[in-house]
RNA sequence: CGGGCUAUGGCGCAGCUUGGUAGCGCGUCCGUCUGGGGGACGGAAGGUCGUAGGUUCGAAUCCUGCUAGCCCGACCA
């Protein structure tokens, strides 16, 4: 993309309602605008990083197994009388009236569209084990929203559930879970770490909340400082192994890492003192196992080998998707601006001209973008008449990882710069070879 | 929902106390000079001062209602 012909409303200054780093560089890198209180407009900056987000979501997903569908943002009233939710929920829950007069919704979560569905059309346990999810918006109407996208009324989440005949089944969706979402969070630059939580409205029996560890989390968090040395890496996994799902599942959370909600001082203490943490964390993602509780409600059941009509296992599991910008901009950021991890970048690769109109430098600019996207790259060109401070200061706000910079001085010894964000050095190099190393950091990600 | 605050051009702000017909910085547009970390000079566009009403010869400014937004708390992914 050339940047002439984008769109990029980059603010100098930070608008007075911004309080917190991501939401203010989110404003600035003209990601996201306020329409109205914790509801934003997604620029097509904002727009490609949710985008990327949550094309890893789906192939996590679909790669553990799980089944991509997509469910209505407005839901009727009925159905959550059934399950008694219209009532527990409260004033969080917005809702609306049709021209009939009908009660309607907007949704804060699905578990009462998804039973339905499942009711009627699953009957047997030969059509089991399944486990369906979507991403959709949600809405909750929360008092008070801020922090922008962070918490918000609307917001994007990936939600799951899954239908087992037994408990056993519905615990090794459980674990596939686990798995899946620290795959997903380490692709996206993050450590998330699971932490024995609360299930809170959505009540159930086992429930571990993902969280990532900034200054301006919402939850105290305590843990072993041992968990933060673990990670995922690029190991094999089979899904259908529930040997090897449960294994991770242990390995990731015996380690004591708790919320404050289910925080245990005297198991907390038997942790060497060294090791023992209290910090804040933004929770990016929820998995529960909850049993019968909605089946039964709501007569979600099946026939099992001896024809007996049993109510099916479920679990639902979520991650905040539009959420998870405002916490991997708060993870990793500077006080220039935005730093984007690899797998979530909106960009590749930016290229800097430090002489626009120059026939050299306009040319070596050309090359590298075309080789860029023959490379299957997607690289920003910063093609504007500008000078070369207000170039590098867009760039560091937008917070591509990676960005080549060509001026005559270097075309001179035949050579680009090549920069990286996160470290913030050079290397200089030929325009080639600037490319093939671009090619080669993204083949790894 | 309790407490506090704000609303003036795209963004950040001043002007309000003491009413007299709206200003600054950034950004935008045009031109010239520039050209490796938000450059300089010259010109220009852009505002029913959130909204409704009141006081007054006259209201951004004083008074009242309403709306929207922000902060602290409680709540929440």
């Amino acid at each position: 993309m050339r940047l002439t012909r984008y769109f990029l409303p980059v603010l100098k200054e930070t608008p007075a309602e911004a309080q917190i780093v991501s939401h203010r560089y989110m404003l600035r890198a003209g990601m996201i605008k306020q329409a109205s209180a914790g509801i934003y407009s997604w620029l097509p900056l904002g727009f490609k990083v949710l985008k990327k987000i949550e094309d890893i979501v789906h192939e996590e997903q679909i790669r553990a197994g799980h089944i991509p569908m997509l469910m209505p943002t407005l839901q009727s009233a009925d159905l959550w009388r059934e399950s008694g939710r219209y009532d527990d929920y409260g004033q969080e829950m917005l809702r609306i009236t049709d021209r009939h007069g009908r009660d309607m919704l907007y949704g804060p979560t699905n578990e009462e569209l998804i039973t339905d569905i499942f009711r009627a059309n699953v009957t047997s346990y030969k059509d089991l084990p399944l486990t369906l999810y979507h991403i959709q918006w949600k809405f909750r109407d929360e008092i008070r929203p801020r922090f922008g996208v962070m918490r918000g009324r609307e917001f994007y989440m990936k939600d799951g559930y899954n239908f087992d005949l037994t408990k056993e089944d519905a615990l090794h969706a459980y674990n596939r879970h686990l798995v899946s979402y620290l795959r997903s969070y380490e692709r996206m630059g993050l450590q998330a770490i699971p932490m024995r939580a609360d299930s809170g409205p959505i009540g159930g029996d086992d429930t571990h909340e993902f969280l990532v560890l900034a200054e301006t989390g919402e939850s105290e968090v305590f843990y072993d400082s041992a968990v933060t040395d673990l990670t995922f890496g690029d190991r094999e996994i089979d899904y259908d192994s529930v040997e090897q799902c449960q294994a991770i599942m242990e390995e990731f959370t015996t380690k004591y890492a708790r919320t404050d909600e289910t925080h245990d001082e005297a198991a907390f203490n038997e942790i060497p003192e060294e090791r023992r943490r209290v910090a804040r964390g933004i929770e990016v993602g929820q998995i529960f196992y909850f049993g019968t509780k909605y089946s039964e409600a709501m007569g979600a059941s099946v026939q099992d080998k001896d024809g007996n009509k049993v109510p099916v296992h479920m679990g639902s599991h979520g991650i905040g998707v539009s959420r998870l910008l405002g916490a991997i901009i708060e993870a990793s950021h500077d006080d220039k601006g935005i730093i984007w991890p690899e797998g979530v970048t909106p960009f590749h690769c930016g290229i800097v001209n430090l002489k626009q109109g120059d026939g050299d430098t306009d040319a070596a600019c050309e090359g590298l973008y075309a080789a860029l996207t023959k490379a299957g790259l997607e690289p920003l060109y910063d093609d504007r008449n500008e000078r070369a401070g207000g170039k590098f200061a867009t760039m560091d706000l937008i917070g591509l990882p990676w960005r080549i910079t060509v001026g005559p001085r270097g075309l001179k010894n035949g050579v680009v710069e090549l920069t990286s964000r996160k470290t913030g050095e050079s290397v200089e190099l030929s325009a080639e070879d600037a490319v093939a190393r671009v090619v080669e950091i993204y083949a790894g990600v």
